[in-house]
DNA sequence: GAGTGGTCTAGACCACAAG
DNA sequence: TTGTGGTCTAGACCACTCA
């Protein structure tokens, strides 16, 4: 059973979405929407703090909370998994081991994975695709401790996320994400069939445990003109934020 | 005077900058950091939800936190303005007005800044630069309340959004941005100097004031080997959102 | 000055983690 | 079983917005 604060939020936002509030227009005031639920008001600003996160609505005190966007149901894409959120949109993720090999950690890969020296680990070139076309490009390198897991998975299962749940209740639940663009190599053009040099869309990624424990960590190549993110900023928000390219 | 709540976490946050909570340790439960405070557990909770917006620790029920990551004193940039950012960086920013145009609305100028049919806007595109470098093309298009402001601002202002703050007091709050990757055109190229259809990092966004009225939208480009963007996700937060291109 | 969101308290109960 | 975070309440006071 869902938490109330949630129940709320969802009730919030399929409003929103069904446009009983449009955008730009204000949300009622918490003591209306605590009595309307029959919460108390500490429970409806859980609801409301979530919507925030979420850039839904925005919040300055003294006045009341405005609308910021809509139909934002489609795109609360998973982001771990890259099959869970193409079946969300409503396409079909394929995916397909390319290589695969074991080497010994380079020291980036000893720092990004918090790994000893000498650690032997895999790395795995997976291509992906949407609905038949390839879209992404992903070389990654996983732990010791799980990539013995990873090397017995069938070459083209779909979600590798899902099936490492399923064989051994990993669960992926944090992730940093440097994202910048890059010329396509010769491997890259072929296998994504675009141009050599054509730009792509790069994001370099280390996921961890819920413990905080690094799992994996990936250069992952897109396709630009198939996929894209989207984030949210507000000025008490910093889930976003620039970097120079010497850090 | 700042709210209790946020000299916790920003305690918090020197204390792990400072490692004595080091990356993968526990931080202490929330009856204790209450007691230490001396405030009740829900401002401690305040505390808390904040680093972990922000990615530096995560949370599971029924486990202490877990520190996530250290050194992110640095990279607090402000979004908004790429002057503010480059200074906290130790950097400084220059910026040039290349060209200048009002403009009638297109039907995609007036679905992303709310405006009618026939209004006329300001399109300005600009160049900025790191320590004399030119790193990022911006082309800009100004809701017409405030495009005679910008109008106004001399050519080589190096912070457009301060000086709008100064002059009409507005202030940016909200932001919605969509990145991908693209090729340089001939006039980005010249301008970037960097060779014709090299990749650069594109982010389109909107930015709105704190009522939620669009102000302004843009296409920027910027040289990937000078500025990256890093984003954080957990299992409970979608600040972060894949989409695919046709949406 | 009335309305509204932001902060904070003190306490209760529950769900999950880990030994 | 015990510790810990997650949820929820009821009420208080303050800071800000807006008419």
């Amino acid at each position: 059973m869902a938490a109330r604060h949630e129940e709320i939020a969802d009730a919030l936002r399929r409003a929103i979405d069904r446009e009983d509030y449009t955008v730009g227009s204000l949300l009622p005031p918490e003591t209306e929407l605590a009595a309307r639920y029959g919460v108390s008001r500490g429970t409806v600003r859980q609801a409301v703090a979530t919507l925030t996160a979420e850039g839904l609505i925005g919040s300055r005190q003294g006045a009341r909370r405005v609308v910021l966007a809509g139909r934002r149901s489609q795109s609360f894409a998973e982001l771990r998994s890259f099959a869970q959120w193409a079946r969300a949109m409503g396409r079909e993720a394929t995916g397909r081991v390319m290589a695969q090999e074991w080497r010994t950690v380079t020291a980036e890969d000893r720092a990004r994975l918090q790994l000893d020296p000498g650690t032997r680990v895999l790395h795995v070139l997976r291509l992906r695709g949407l609905d038949g076309q390839p879209v992404l490009l992903e070389r990654t390198v996983y732990a010791d401790w799980i990539s013995t897991a990873v090397e017995h998975i069938e070459a083209d299962c779909p979600s590798v996320t899902q099936r490492l749940l399923d064989d051994t209740g990993l669960v992926l639940a944090y992730g940093e994400h440097v994202i910048d663009a890059v010329a396509a190599s010769a491997r890259d053009a072929e296998l994504l069939a675009v141009r050599r040099t054509s730009p792509l869309l790069r994001v370099r990624r280390v996921t961890t445990t819920r413990e905080g424990r690094p799992v994996e960590w990936s250069d992952d190549r897109y396709r630009p003109d198939a996929v894209r993110f989207s984030v949210h900023t507000s000025i008490g928000n910093n889930a976003l934020a620039r970097m120079t390219a010497d850090q």
